[in-house]
DNA sequence: ATCCGTGCAAATACTTTGCATTTAC
DNA sequence: GTAAATGCAAAGTATTTGCACGGAT
């Protein structure tokens, strides 16, 4: 495992630990694959499959309550994209935003200091508090955007 | 029904007869009930609850083959919430964007002008062609803040 | 007359829930 | 030892699909 990775295994368990959730086995094994994907979004399929490689089977309900649970405390937040399975990704790094393809689904990256300044403005404007974590912007990548006549 | 509302109406009917789309009486029914949400997000069951009461009971899957072939001409689009059902509004009235309170659900409109730059941004910066239809942006209206102190 | 669209029923996909057993603390 | 978390099984929602019939063009 990556330095970066043990690191963010570390937080997460302590964070666990701070809020009075027990630290069992599954959720170290969910909390490794998260880590190990913290530029991702994946869904619970791809979390259970990961996780039985390589910690064994741990069943689906164990994982949708553990992810409810981290997501309680602020830990993962979980996104639909279209009409597929809920993704769910760390909200640790939240330093950057997600320009996600609807068609590859290719994700950007962008810096939170590029998009900060309208965040700001819908707050003083609008009094509204963006959820940075569920802010995932649809659209196309250069590569599909031909397919899609009707988007900007 | 109101003079806008029939306007949209009669776009939605000749949009469907150009793309090479029968013009049945669900299809009518549904198209009714978007113009009359011009501004909202419905879930399929809000439209067939709201069709039946004005035009008779059509079939789920009526509804959803019906709104798949919107969004397929590009009159429609929908979104999820959480993990919510998906919820569909017309892409007609596109000069504006949707501030949606993950709590209670309120919704505030952002006029276009206001983050085209951003748009503008993602398009030169990352070759990224934001889709205006499925940005809406979550986040907390004032009086739902408090209770999240995990987001912005 | 043709073929698209509908309703019905069944299937599928995703997620949630109840409960007895196990495990972390 | 105690309460919380797990696994299993079953249920609940949301959505999709196959097919025979009916309606729009």
């Amino acid at each position: 495992m990556e330095k970066h990775e043990t690191s963010v295994v570390e937080a997460l368990h302590s964070a666990i630990r701070s809020a009075g959730l027990r630290l069992t086995l599954p959720r170290r094994a969910i909390c490794r694959v998260l880590a190990a994907n913290s530029e991702g979004f994946l869904t619970v399929a791809q979390i259970l499959e990961s996780v039985e490689q390589s910690a064994g089977q741990i069943d689906s309900s164990t994982a949708y309550r553990t992810l409810d649970e981290l997501a309680r405390i602020g830990l993962v937040h979980h996104i639909h994209f279209g009409n597929q399975p809920g993704k769910w990704h760390l909200t640790l790094d939240n330093d950057h935003q997600h320009l996600v393809c609807e068609t590859c689904q290719k994700t950007t990256l962008v810096p939170l200091t590029e998009i900060a300044p309208m965040f700001n403005h819908f707050r003083d404007t609008y009094q509204f508090h963006t959820n940075l974590h569920h802010f995932a912007i649809l659209g196309h990548c250069e590569d599909c955007k031909p397919r899609y006549p009707h988007d900007a």
